[in-house]
DNA sequence: TGTTGAGTTAAAGTTAACTTCAAGTTGTAT
DNA sequence: ATACAACTTGAAGTTAACTTTAACTCAACA
């Protein structure tokens, strides 16, 4: 199968700039250029997408993204290699659900106060004190 | 109590400059300057401190805390207006909860695959596929 | 008195990951 | 033939959240 810039936008949700950008950054590979015209994409740029989009979930930075999949083109050579790299990224991003699981506690806590707030200032009644939502 | 910026910095763990670069975009307020000497900060500066980290965690960026502040001077008055801006933010932090599940998830099965794989390579047994992990 | 160390300023620089721009090219529809 | 839409390029611009730099100022200590 082929696809156009356009097709992988859509299929992405990814501004075709974008697209562009990681060709650019050499984060898809051996992309036809028919003539000085148009990018023609297959389906081997579509797994690299969707492997993208995952590690950029993962927090992933591109060029580290970039570095696994020329890793990963002799995986037998540098299995041990793309280990540690995954298992770096693996404490990196548990910190991070840490994080952010301590700052949506937060965020729930003021959610509840100043719910309280709202109700006391609608029924005229005395204000919480921070202790209450604890 | 009193606080030079040194001690925020430890206490933080956060660069001096960014303790003055709060100040300066106005996250930290009233900072007592000693002539044009140093910075004195207080009790309420610890306590910002504490609530811009933790809303940090929460990816709530620098503007939008700054602006909870000035709403938080009456909150009678804007209760409501907080109440939607930490529920819109509870919104994108559950998200993000999700996108980074999605992204560990993606890497465990990376480190599983890649595990046999270095197994297989020490052990000169056949190679694993990605199905093996599923 | 001179040096040191902790702190000050405004302004410029940094980083990642895009995004925008201006100018040009190509295939297709009228 | 001409207009148009979709695509191309390299280069410059954007954003947030800092960080660095260079030149300066105190207070305290030897």
């Amino acid at each position: 199968m082929t696809y156009t810039i356009t097709d992988l936008s859509k299929m992405f949700n990814l501004p075709a700039s974008t697209i562009r950008y990681y060709e650019k950054i050499g984060l898809l590979e051996n992309v036809e250029h028919q003539g000085s015209y148009r990018r023609i994409f297959n389906d081997s740029h579509v797994d690299r997408l969707n492997a993208v989009e995952c590690f950029k979930k993962a927090l992933l930075p591109l060029d580290e993204i970039k570095l696994f999949f020329t890793y990963e083109k002799d995986m037998e050579k540098n299995s041990e290699k793309i280990l540690e790299m995954m298992k770096n990224q693996e404490v990196k991003t548990l910190e991070s659900m840490e994080a952010l699981q301590a700052g949506l506690t937060h965020l729930q806590k003021k959610i509840r106060f100043y719910t309280l707030v709202s109700e006391a200032v609608k029924n005229k009644t005395p204000m919480p004190r921070w202790e209450d939502v604890n």
